[in-house]
DNA sequence: ACAAAAGTGTTGCTGTTACACCCATGC
DNA sequence: GCATGGGTGTAACAGCAACACTTTTGT
């Protein structure tokens, strides 16, 4: 292996990860109490440095799966950040992905293993570094895209109702939506599947269960 | 200095950027011959390193003030590419940045000294590693935001006609317009401001100026 | 019986598309 | 006088927003 860009600097690279979830009928991320110095103890994104042997992607895979046991989950880059002054000490370029998961497929005991917690978008902490302005990117990133992708149900449970994924909508834009306009809307939407299935649990009339198609997406 | 993270290791990190240019009627960007190893000869994007003492948005500033002499010029981060092959020998993440210039206000003997081409989205050659790959990740970034963003007038002139406005869009998206519908839209846009200049060049009749309006861009 | 959530249509408005001719001027 | 590019309006249409009541069933 020769070396061509030897009199260069290198750098740590790193990856972040706003993994977002919907509980509550809140969107929510994850964040935990920082474990390395430096900013030990500070709210911190959940992170790790890139390794020799993996893509950047590869590594917020993994970081992912760490973080959360599961595979195969929706991620994005949100981009990367670069200051001069994000991390005291060493010089650390951190690329931040967003991920969305369905927090009932979450582990629990991951929350107290690694301390972490699911932080409401309105009570986010000051958090390490440029970790807020990451989240802040990540959530308009997602507004833009909750509009004009399929990727809204990626925060549900395979089976939902309409009232939930109108919730979902609602959280994440941060408004109120019309009912009725909400579900002409999805109606015309070619992977929104309506099953025969009911949900008894959260009505007393009980509401028809949807689901998304994956064969349909592929435009 | 203390060493927090010496047990992982480091990568270079460089800058690439996709200058795009409106030329011919054409959307073009900036390429050259590669001069370093590995892939000397080669086709490629511009790039360099980010140093020890800036930021990456201040590498790419830096960057793009090389390859065109000029300053504050439209700049977006495109993404980061890191796979392990990007580049043999060592390992070397790149963040891609796109930028808009008006192809006026470049001085043609940077095309000489630094042997870079215009080249047309038509006839994009094989280029190194993956910039392919960060091309079209402009191009589609570019198309998705001149439908959202103001910034088309960045290709442009300060002061240019609607016609050159609708080319610079045909361009970008690749699609024809109706003029009418085109002008009509644009009457609603607040900040492109029909000035008393008139531009005889062109055409015989002469053409209405008009000029992008950056005060009522604060949105 | 009543509370709680599910479900359902119509109307007006707004923005988008499709489309064809006259205007001013240099040559 | 004619070739060249500049400039303009209207009608159909689609998509979007506003709006209130009935249905089902568990308690």
């Amino acid at each position: 292996m020769s070396k061509y860009y030897s009199q260069y600097a290198k750098a740590y690279v790193s990856v972040d990860c706003i993994v977002f979830g919907f509980d509550d009928n809140k969107l929510k991320f994850l964040a935990g109490r920082r474990k390395l110095q430096p900013g030990y103890g500070e709210w911190a994104l959940y992170g790790g440095f890139v390794g020799t042997e993996e893509s950047v992607d590869d590594a917020a895979s993994r970081v992912l799966h760490e973080l959360t046991g599961l595979k195969d989950i929706y991620m994005k880059q949100v981009g990367t950040f670069g200051e001069l002054n994000r991390s005291e000490g060493e010089r650390v370029i951190s690329v931040a992905y967003v991920a969305l998961i369905n927090v009932k497929d979450y582990d629990e005991k991951n929350l107290l293993e690694k301390e972490l917690h699911w932080v409401s978008l309105e009570n986010i902490p000051k958090m390490f570094a440029d970790h807020n302005e990451m989240v802040n990117t990540a959530v308009r990133m997602l507004r833009r895209r909750i509009i004009t992708e399929p990727i809204s149900f990626q925060l549900l449970p395979e089976y939902f109702t309409l009232t939930q994924l109108q919730n979902v909508h609602e959280a994440v834009l941060n408004t109120e939506l019309d009912k009725r306009n909400f579900r002409k809307k999805v109606k015309h939407l070619p992977y929104i599947i309506k099953t025969d299935k009911i949900d008894k649990l959260t009505s007393k009339r009980g509401a028809a269960l949807y689901r998304f198609d994956d064969a349909t997406t592929i435009d």
